[in-house]
DNA sequence: AAAATTACCGGAAACGTTTCCGGTAAGGTT
DNA sequence: AACCTTACCGGAAACGTTTCCGGTAATTTT
């Protein structure tokens, strides 16, 4: 079933047909309406590759993802992917491991799959404008701003949280709380550029709060999951490192981070408070139900997906959009003193 | 920089070329590696959209997710877009809500986007060989396999764990620690056909063990998700039932049920225990540790992959795997009388 | 009434491949 | 020496669209 099947019994060109199916003006009334009875009549389903073929670009979005590990990742992908559908892309996805390169990547999937934008969801700091320039389409960074500088504001979108100042917040709630030896539980990987930005509002708050910064009080795990801090909390506490409380980059980490306070003999938040970052579902559910500051997952999904597809569509333009957490009360932090 | 342009600088044919690209073996060896030459020294790609319009096929291999609230399916996805990509396939992926059909999401897919092949995850027992009908590309069933003998079991594959028999051996462990008041936390959404395998697991297990089964034991929650477990199990707590373990079909549904547990002041495993299938990373990490039975999560999506795309290019035929689950012993089922 | 504009339409080229078909030259068989 | 096979190659059709271009008839303008 081709538009030439259409075409025929219709008593019309092809040509006609074509245009009733791309809207175009010049149509008759009359004709226009028969042609739609006989495709609505029959089943006929455009061709995508001819289509791609003659016009040299398909519906394709590309989604470049790193880390498996992360489960905050999951609502964020699954509201990309509606939102991408709602309004007639294709998502496909590609997954990449902590080192790997996503611009490398993003490149090479615009390249063999011809996508018209990508969205990054988890990112690195260290782009470089060499690497950029390979890529053509307009994407956005979900979940991660560049605050760097390294990358041109206007050659890329971004929806994130304030992360820096988010964290600043995190913190000062322990502060508020009486605490004064806050430990801050940070990953050393390659997606870092997340994790220095809320290391470096923790760092502010320090010293707003006239706290010295002591390194002693950083735990550093290799990366965003839940046992590689579980392991980094185990060792610190090991090595006999004072503190009040733990202020964790993501939720994931606190969780590994409170099974090593559990092992230790100390109890949250009796012993120890915790607050984190991320509003994992799971984080409700634990003992105790962590206190965390929660992103607007779905919000960060839809609205990258927008963003990106007025860039795709030529309306619009790039743009750095902030969204807020909620701050989500749990039993993990407790008043001492 | 097309098929073209190589053959002009080659001095060869576009057939040549062709011939080269598909490793043809009427091309000779000299032609050949002129033209792998050029090809290598130029940065050309194929366009896919001329190759699938000619072929009248593409390489999209359809993923179809019923749900976003089970973290279950994050590694299988992850899996499944990893076997796919390395296969030189593409994966599109489409989430459908609790009640949507499967086959007529899939149906849809496959004449819009031109599949070639549809893995499902998570699926529900009822379908019927006339919405099967309207599928015919090869799909395969990860994560659930049809018992109930509505599909012909030739015409689709399925990678899945022996539900019935893992429930069994679950609600048995629990029998074996001195357990004889043990309610079923299940789920009655329409993704019931794992939740009905693994009930009847729950079943037969008291059976053997000399125990009646009774309705008052059942925590009927409405979906997977850790929310509705909980609701459903602070009701039935709530209504004095009285049970000294829970089986539950999901280590989510469990985390949810644990949170109720507390919140009525029974300890687990002191007052309750539980036990769970799945085998989440999470549940190593909450307190007390879940003890689960772990699916082999990359394994079923590896599999999966394998077997459609083995179908997909004409080796292999259908064929229904089971996968084995390993126990893990946690710290939530206890010893009593 | 002639000229210009408009509305609508069909023909045909183009997009970049794959593949069928026929042809040539070299080598092998009778 | 005539024939057959084999190895290799190029031409051209085909896949299903979109879009440009030119043409006809109806309508408006001068």
């Amino acid at each position: 079933m081709t538009i030439k099947d259409i075409a025929k019994a219709c008593g019309v060109s092809i040509s006609t047909v074509s245009r009733v199916l791309n809207e175009r003006p010049d149509v008759s009334e009359e004709n226009r309406r028969r042609v739609l009875a006989v495709i609505e009549s029959s089943n006929y389903i455009p061709n995508n590759s001819a289509r791609d073929l003659v016009k040299t670009k398909s519906d394709a979005i590309g989604l470049v993802v790193r880390g498996v590990s992360n489960p905050f990742y999951t609502h964020i992908i699954h509201a990309i992917e509606e939102a991408v559908n709602s309004r007639g892309f294709t998502m496909v996805m590609q997954q990449i491991g902590t080192c790997d390169d996503e611009i490398k990547t993003g490149a090479m999937m615009e390249r063999d799959k011809r996508l018209r934008g990508i969205i990054f969801l988890g990112g690195r700091s260290d782009y470089s404008v060499a690497e950029l320039a390979a890529i053509n389409v307009p994407f956005v960074c979900c979940s991660y701003a560049n605050h760097y500088g390294t990358l041109d504001d206007n050659c890329y979108s971004s929806v994130a949280i304030a992360d820096e100042e988010e964290a600043y917040r995190a913190v000062k709630e322990l502060y508020d709380n009486g605490h004064r030896r806050i430990a801050a539980l940070i990953s050393r990987s390659d997606d870092r550029a997340i994790s220095q930005l809320r290391y470096q509002g923790y760092v502010r708050a320090l010293a707003d709060c006239g706290l010295a910064l002591d390194e002693e009080l950083v735990i550093s795990a290799g990366t965003f999951n839940i046992q590689d801090a579980y392991r980094a909390t185990a060792e610190k506490l090991a090595a006999g490192t004072d503190f009040t409380a733990i202020f964790a980059i993501a939720d994931n980490m606190a969780i590994g981070a409170m099974r090593a306070l559990r092992e230790a003999g100390r109890k949250v938040p009796d012993n120890c408070s915790i607050i984190a970052i991320d509003g994992l579902e799971v984080s409700e559910y634990i003992d105790p139900m962590l206190t965390t500051l929660c992103q607007p997952m779905e919000e960060m999904g839809r609205r990258s997906v927008e963003i990106l597809l007025d860039m795709v569509e030529g309306k619009g333009q790039n743009r750095h959009e902030t969204v807020n957490t909620t701050f989500r009360a749990g039993a993990s932090v407790r008043h001492i003193k």
